[in-house]
DNA sequence: TCGACCAGTTAATGAGCGTTAACGTAACTC
DNA sequence: GAGTTACGTTAACGCTCATTAACTGGTCGA
């Protein structure tokens, strides 16, 4: 189910530090990064305010491997999908999208504060995810262009970022358990987002 | 331009309390409602901070008045249009969409507090708030099913709310000025828009 | 068994910030 | 022209909260 930050699906017990880096995202995502208290996330794996402190520098080192890790998990994920396409651009863009959709449904929390709370980084941390992001838009717009030629790189970059709010908007879709279930759910994703990239590609300029 | 929560468009001067908003706006949505102190949101209105407190009762309620204005406006824009409908469903969801869009492009400030600053209300006020959206979503709903009948309702409703997620990722598109321009974005949104329903209506239920 | 270190604890510190108090001043009314 | 209201100001208060200090118990290699 769940991926946590900067590993794949495994079966060993997580350790300290990803427990604290799980819970802080989900209370994070929750109430925004400012409404969480320290002593909050501790109690959140069993442990006392401070007791945080002989795993990470402080609150915002929480935050800013979460946002890192997140968008390194992205881009990671987006390029091994470059890297094991078989068949043509078409079946890459279905994998890429496949990809965002699984990542949006299991970890709702980190997509809900990937775009909510970038601004509370340090500049430097700032920079980077930015950059991972900003890699993974490019990623996106070659495979966009190549399914669709017709897009100029300025529409099919604004066609990448509206789509991706249209995937991003599972927080908003009932809680899990809501129909149509989450099969169904990222069936529809999926459809909608190949049919606006479709729609974008009618009529190129405008 | 923008239109001021509560008002439609104008030439007479903003009073006081509107600046309030409209700079709160504007600074809760780039630092987030705890990232900005009250003596920002005075210094940015030109007096200085409890000097608001002759025209709100607190941060809170600034907040509040913001989000339930968005909120009462999207839905009197929405009822309107429904209420002015004159061809068939398919217009009418046409001038929905152009509705929100106008709103998502002149108004992006609010756009980015309205799903990102909720958790930061009172209890009542945030019901409030919740009972608007889902009257909006409501309606949005009722015409996606009647331009395309073959959608469940959960179905309908799920597009909706991710047809929401393409047209509010405004924000996330270059700052204002870069290509292709507010008409060209503008459209580029209500063909994706189109194209996303359009495609989570072919095979229904899945 | 003896350090050394890891992982906690509670108590103290200190900054930031929303809010209130106390006070000033123009403008408008009666 | 005295009083009231609208709209500000600066100074002080008090609470929240991240961070640090000081201290403690267990584990484990030599």
């Amino acid at each position: 189910m769940s991926r946590i930050v900067f590993m794949a699906t495994r079966t060993d017990a997580p350790t300290r530090r990803e427990q604290i880096l799980r819970e802080a995202a989900r209370l994070f995502a929750e109430r925004g990064f400012h409404g969480v208290g320290v002593d909050e996330i501790g109690a959140a794996v069993g442990i006392s305010g401070p007791g945080l402190y002989r795993h990470f520098a402080g609150k915002d080192a929480m935050l800013a491997e979460l946002l890192v890790g997140i968008s390194g998990q992205l881009l990671t994920g987006g390029r091994r999908r470059v890297a094991e396409a078989e068949g043509g651009a078409e079946g890459l863009l279905d994998s890429l999208i496949e990809g965002h959709i699984d990542f949006a449904l299991d970890d709702r929390p980190l997509i809900t504060l990937h775009d909510r709370e970038l601004d509370r980084l340090r500049d430097s941390d700032r920079k980077l995810v930015r950059q991972l992001q900003r890699q993974y838009v490019e990623l996106w717009v070659e495979v966009v262009r190549e399914v669709y030629p017709e897009l100029t790189e300025p529409a099919a970059r604004s066609a990448v970022h509206s789509v991706f709010g249209l995937l991003n908007s599972t927080p908003h879709l009932g809680r899990p358990g809501a129909l149509p279930g989450r099969a169904g759910t990222a069936e529809l994703l999926h459809r909608m987002a190949r049919g606006a990239f479709g729609a974008a590609a009618v009529t190129p300029g405008a």
